[in-house]
DNA sequence: GCAAGGTC
């Protein structure tokens, strides 16, 4: 018997299919794998990594662990994937031959050699081969299992010690941050190779926008026929400015005049990172990543994880395409089908999959409202690329006013083409009159604009996402639960991202004692040293003592005391302000904060409880929503209320109780 | 209960 591994259950299917004539699919404790009868050949797919490396059980009690005993602890691994394990060990029994078929990365060998290991514990004299392939296709497959090679051992090595130093140093620095202020249970803090770099970005950037300092300066323009154009300096101060302006005469001169016919270039195939930037328009990347996966699953998209920006050859464009004539994309189908089909292309290509584009036509009515989006998304983008290109025209004018230059330029489009398929970027169009070179015209107006200039913006998921890529921090894969857990940490909140105060203590916190865990340069030590061990030039000894030293180093020099009373100010600084959000205004009696309460019924309390019993009342129905619109009388703020039929104002919760009070003994 | 990386 013949054993074939394969990384996922889909991958497990695609191969019985092309190599095997005969094969059934045969599901034993809720795994699919696949057997072929004549060529005695089972074909299992995994899910990834089916085992995990972590510390022995007896240091997972973080405050009874002193942390350096964490450097010297031995690794073990631990089964995450008990049925398909269970399966795998029931199979070795029966084989005498195993081929590794995972995908044909650093972690794919990786993969291949976890589940190696457990058929070699059962099945000892196995014989064992790899096949390598990039591209699930019939050709590729079978040249590839017509030339099977060796397992490269030091490539799974490398993302074996990959994954011990993540650990140790995530595990470590985790736990001297949670442990140093005394935030050990669900809200503990986290650092780690991937998350402090972007958390640090994140914080710097926010520093930059606090350390900015606007500066104002000022603009002339002039108005000729009903557009306005602007002189090329700016002024610093008004008065230079008002000068400048009161010497302006009545006429201009067009000096220079021109008129473009520009293409505009239509958006590259979506790769894992483009698609997440652009989804990112209607909900977050994790939420984004995780419908992408169920479309995926239930045939309507091709893989969603990809970093390819290119259309393989062998991917039949045009009948895509012409799938969609007659569905709710008819009309984007037809234009795409009347041009030359020239696919864009971005500039990474890889083998392993195609960039995302849709496999099936859906109906509105089968998906959900955001599978849908995710669907159209990803339908108008893969059209778009098709698409013939968009045609601007531009329009330059150049006047001269005594011996002073003013520019104005205008854009019309022209031929919206695949604008008008891709209809999330709106083509921002600004219309110029014609000119003649050499003529005069009559300054209509003039004046002089105070502007300012503008601190950085904060980074939006979506950007977040696209730097990362650049940083080579994540991968396609990761990112965005990188992202999710930066939230879930309470790191940050909103989007645009914002660091709240226990993220600036963490990340000055590691940048004191630790500042390589907070740069991307570590990441890219780290794929170094896996290079070299991949290639035989390193050993995973030597890689996991430097890392062992440097961190024994961090820990002895370390000040706990001083790391956490940062820490804690932080965390401290977060919960006053959240409180203050939260919180309705002063307790009229004991001082304390007044906040929204649910004990059986939803009422205002004050924080102080048990000491105060102040309350007031409030309706049982409706969302509550606390404006900053602030009570004269009682100093609270208002409150309004949104039911279904529409939203009422509740006002101030004390004179709405005092009222309420007096209509009650009226009556 | 820690990381990041596969996969669902």
């Amino acid at each position: 018997m013949w054993l074939i591994i394969a990384e996922k259950d889909k991958t497990a299917r695609r191969i019985a299919q092309i190599l095997f004539r005969d094969f059934k699919r045969l599901n034993r404790y809720g795994v699919n794998y696949y057997f072929s009868p004549s060529n005695r050949a089972y074909v299992l797919g995994l899910k990834g990594h089916i085992v995990e490396v972590d510390f022995p059980p007896e240091y997972n009690d973080w405050r009874r662990t002193p942390l350096k005993s964490l450097l010297r602890a031995k690794f073990v691994w631990r089964v995450k994937e008990k049925n398909i394990v269970k399966l795998l060990v029931e199979l070795a029994k029966e084989v005498e031959r195993v081929t590794i078929a995972t995908d044909y990365d650093r972690e794919g060998e990786l993969i291949g050699v976890e589940a190696l290991k457990i058929i070699r514990k059962v099945n000892p004299n196995v014989k064992v081969d790899r096949v390598r392939f990039s591209a699930i296709t019939p050709a590729d497959i079978r040249r590839a299992f017509e030339n099977p090679v060796a397992i490269d051992y030091n490539l799974a090595k490398s993302a074996e010690v990959r994954q011990k130093i993540d650990l140790i140093w995530g595990a470590v620095l985790t736990r001297l941050l949670s442990l140093s202020a005394g935030k050990v249970g669900k809200d503990f803090l986290s650092a780690g190779r991937v998350q402090s770099p972007t958390l640090r970005l994140i914080v710097e950037r926010e520093k930059q926008i606090r350390e900015f300092k606007s500066k104002k300066f000022w603009e002339i323009y002039v108005k000729v026929r009903g557009i306005e154009a602007k002189l090329d300096k700016r002024f610093e101060s008004k008065e230079e400015a008002q000068k400048v302006l009161a010497s302006i005469g009545d006429f201009a001169k067009v000096t220079k005049f021109e008129k473009k016919v520009v293409e505009e270039n239509k958006p590259i195939p979506f790769n894992t990172t483009e698609f997440l930037k652009e989804a990112s328009r209607f909900m977050s990347p994790d939420k984004a990543m995780r419908i992408a996966e169920e479309l995926y699953m239930s045939g309507y998209i091709s893989y969603p994880r990809t970093d390819n920006t290119v259309y393989p050859r062998t991917l039949n464009l045009r009948r895509l395409a012409e799938m969609f004539v007659g569905t709710d994309f008819d009309r984007e189908a037809k234009i795409v089908l009347a041009g030359d089909m020239v696919p864009s292309k971005g500039r990474r290509e890889t083998k392993d999959h195609p960039p995302i584009h849709p496999t099936a036509v859906a109906s509105k009515e089968e998906l959900s409202k955001d599978e849908w989006i995710i669907y159209e998304l990803v339908v108008r983008r893969f059209l778009s690329t098709l698409a013939p290109k968009a045609i601007w025209e531009i329009r330059r004018v150049e006047l001269s006013v005594n011996g002073l230059t003013f520019r104005a330029s205008g854009k019309r489009l022209i031929e919206r083409g695949w604008r008008s398929i891709y209809t999330y970027v709106q083509a921002e169009e600004n219309v110029i009159p014609e000119f003649k070179i050499g003529e005069t015209i009559k300054i209509e107006a003039k004046r002089i604009a105070e502007k300012k200039t503008k601190p950085p913006q904060r980074y939006t998921t979506g950007r977040l996402i696209k730097l990362m890529e650049k940083l080579g921090l994540g991968t396609k894969s990761t990112r965005h639960e990188i992202i999710k857990k930066l939230y879930s940490r309470k790191y940050v909140y909103g989007n645009p991202l914002k660091p709240t105060n226990t993220a600036f203590a963490v990340i000055e916190a590691l940048k004191r004692n630790a500042e390589l865990i907070t740069l991307p340069d570590m990441t890219a030590k780290l794929e170094e040293d896996m290079d070299s061990i991949a290639e035989g030039k390193l050993d995973e000894k030597t890689v996991l003592l430097k890392s062992v030293r440097f961190l024994d180093k961090i820990l002895s020099d370390i000040n706990t005391d001083e790391l956490g009373k940062s820490l804690r100010e932080g965390i401290e600084e977060d919960r006053r302000k959240k409180l203050e959000k939260n919180s309705i205004g002063r307790c009229p009696k004991c001082g304390g904060m007044l906040v929204v309460k649910k004990f059986e019924k939803r009422f205002v309390g004050c924080t102080n409880y048990p000491k105060c019993d102040f309350t007031l009342p409030l309706p049982q129905k409706g969302r509550i929503y606390i404006t900053s619109k602030v009570c004269e009388k009682h100093g609270l703020k208002k409150i309004k209320i949104r039911t279904k039929d529409g939203t009422w104002d509740l006002g101030c919760p004390y004179c709405n109780y005092l009222s309420w009070k007096e209509k009650k003994n009226v009556t």
